[in-house]
DNA sequence: GCCGTTTTCGGCCCGACTGTTTTCAGTCG
């Protein structure tokens, strides 16, 4: 797959060409093309093949000429050429915060500074603020600015951001001027990874200050970047940007539309209001010709309502054609936390989870479970205990005698098999066919070529005692990238033999994503999500799993979790 | 560069904050 080779060089063409002070819808025109291919949930390679890509919304005549030549020729003259016309550093200088390509412009071009080393010398030198539109705050905002992008944080985790935002509210929340307080931005929308959190509020008019000066004081001094009326933003201990903005009651469900985002969704939202004669801004929906009382704003609901669309929930605002889906009233029920009725991919001590089968299960209970499959590694993953075929009698019988004994609580007896070098699986069958659920899985063999994984996927597939695949693509978030997987394939064998795909709600892998979701949705694959609990603690990840269904465009009927016990075991029997 | 039941040419989302300026450009989200 070149999708994300391509969606960057489109991401740095923009930035190329925005130092060139080109024409800035030409500018959008790059970055919402690399959005798009970014997002695709299958192979440029095979659009192209099939001749679709101008079919694809945003794609044109000279985006799919380069496209067509980088798949072929593996190069892109024209970004190429681009590139030539600068140093390599430059979008390096670019990135710095307080940046932009203006200011990037006129450091190479007055300076010949080709890199941020030596941008900070020429700094602490005094050199740029006779910079044309430079002075000494800016001099001294760009030594910030370099020390802030070496100490801060990329993106963080959707797992960590919460608690980060959680704690922020939790003080915020105490002041008395504040009537409603919600996070917004990529946390809202509960992406995978979020960049800067942000969290709005409302306030009384004329009391805005009290809360600014509150928030501010939630960091070191030296971190406040902002400070408003309206808007504040501070560094935080954990080198976490937080943003904080402030509106009027009148005005929350307006200002909540617009910092939830994304981006692409809110200019897709703007656009539609604006052919039906509106205005919409952080403070409400306004006639174009009336700007003073806003037709709706209190609450998001009006807002979509005003515009001909059905509420959006925050998961799906990605301009993924939730917007289309809207206007036409088809926006899906998601699935929510109390469809679950159990989880399908827990592990105990028989293999590396530090709990026993029956404290697993007295959490299950606790979090109103029906059922639970208990699903340990394989004998021949060492690392991880794999539990031995006599080893794993013993689970079967522990299992079958705790059913017997207690009816509190169905639990099913699974394994996360290993799919071996050569596609075969880690038990014989004789094992396998007594096994409730076999959840097989790759641990082994990353670095393979597309080929070899894919082909030892299909292969396992194709062994009828297996049920599902447990995270699909092996990625960890900011960790190590995904393996290289022809998803497309591994689809249309999980579709043909009825194998299910597992979203792993562990908070560094949320594996299967949410793209793929959506794709086994639309090919009618069922979706199991596991929080592959290696402690009981670990199964309270259950609502990170909900939140890449949600962000796939999953409902209830989508999920096995949200069966009854009968049903699921119905479904687990259907192959064999 | 993309796009089209108001258009194949002329549009393309909107506002806050900061710093360098004397009314606005650049950056950010």
């Amino acid at each position: 797959m070149k999708n994300q080779e391509i969606a960057d060089i489109f991401y740095q063409t923009a930035e190329l060409l925005s130092l060139n002070a080109e024409n800035p819808f030409r500018i959008r025109a790059y970055e919402k093309a690399a959005e798009t291919i970014e997002s695709l949930p299958e192979s440029i390679e095979t659009i192209l093949q099939e001749n679709r890509l101008k079919k694809i919304p945003g794609i044109g005549e000279a985006t799919a000429e380069k496209i067509k030549e980088y798949i072929e020729t593996g190069k892109m003259k024209y970004f190429e050429d681009l590139k030539k016309e600068y140093p390599e550093g430059i979008l390096e200088i670019m990135h710095v915060p307080g940046v932009g390509p203006k200011k990037a412009r006129i450091i190479f071009d007055k300076l010949k500074i080709a890199d941020i080393k030596e941008l900070k010398t020429a700094a602490l030198e005094g050199k740029l603020q006779n910079l044309p539109g430079f002075g000494a705050k800016t001099e001294q905002n760009i030594l910030k600015g370099i020390a802030l992008k070496q100490s801060i944080k990329g993106r963080t985790l959707l797992y960590n951001a919460n608690l980060v935002a959680e704690a922020i509210i939790l003080q915020l929340i105490k002041l008395k001027e504040i009537k409603n307080i919600s996070p917004a931005g990529s946390l809202r929308r509960k992406k995978e990874t979020v960049g800067d959190i942000d969290i709005l509020c409302t306030v009384e008019k004329g009391k805005e200050h009290h809360v600014i000066e509150k928030f501010n004081s939630l960091s070191a001094p030296e971190k406040v970047q902002a400070k408003g009326t309206t808007k504040a933003s501070i560094i935080t201990e954990e080198n976490q940007q937080v943003d904080l903005r402030v509106v009027e009651p009148v005005s929350f469900g307006a200002a909540l539309q617009y910092f939830t985002g994304s981006k692409e969704h809110n200019i897709a939202l703007r656009e539609i209001a604006a052919k039906k004669g509106y205005i919409l801004n952080e403070y409400g929906l306004f006639k174009t010709k009336n700007k003073k009382t806003p037709v709706a704003g209190k609450t998001e609901t009006e807002i979509y309502e005003a515009l001909g669309l059905q509420f959006i929930p925050p998961e799906l605002r990605e301009d993924r054609g939730e917007i289309e889906s809207a206007q036409n009233k088809t926006i899906p029920k998601l699935i929510e936390e109390k469809d679950i009725r159990g989880d399908t991919h827990l592990h105990t001590r028989y293999s590396d989870g530090a709990n026993t089968v029956e404290e697993v299960a007295q959490k299950a209970i606790a979090l109103g479970y029906e059922w639970i499959i208990i699903c340990d590694h394989s004998q021949s993953l060492k690392i991880a205990n794999g539990v031995s075929i006599t080893d794993l009698r013993r689970k079967l019988d522990e299992i079958y005698n705790y059913n017997a004994k207690y009816g509190d609580i169905k639990i099913i007896a699974g394994q996360e098999v290993d799919i071996l070098a050569d596609g075969s699986l880690d038990y014989p069958d004789e094992i396998l066919k007594n096994l409730d659920f076999v959840n097989v899985s790759i641990h082994t063999g990353f670095k393979e070529t597309e080929k070899q994984i894919t082909d030892r996927v299909l292969r396992a597939f194709d062994n009828k005692y297996v049920h599902s695949l447990s995270h699909p693509t092996g990625r960890l978030i900011g960790k190590r990238a995904a393996y290289a997987i022809d998803m497309d394939k591994v689809l249309n064998k999980a579709k043909e033999n009825g194998i299910f795909l597992e979203i792993n709600s562990y908070p560094e892998r949320l594996d299967l994503t949410d793209i793929y979701c959506k794709k086994a949705k639309d090919m009618d694959i069922k979706i199991v999500i596991g929080t592959d609990a290696h402690k009981v603690i670990h199964m309270d990840y259950m609502h990170l799993g909900i939140n890449v269904a949600r962000r796939g465009w999953l409902t209830k009927d989508d999920v096995l979790n949200t069966i009854s016990y009968n049903e699921l075991m119905k479904s687990l029997k259907k192959r064999r």
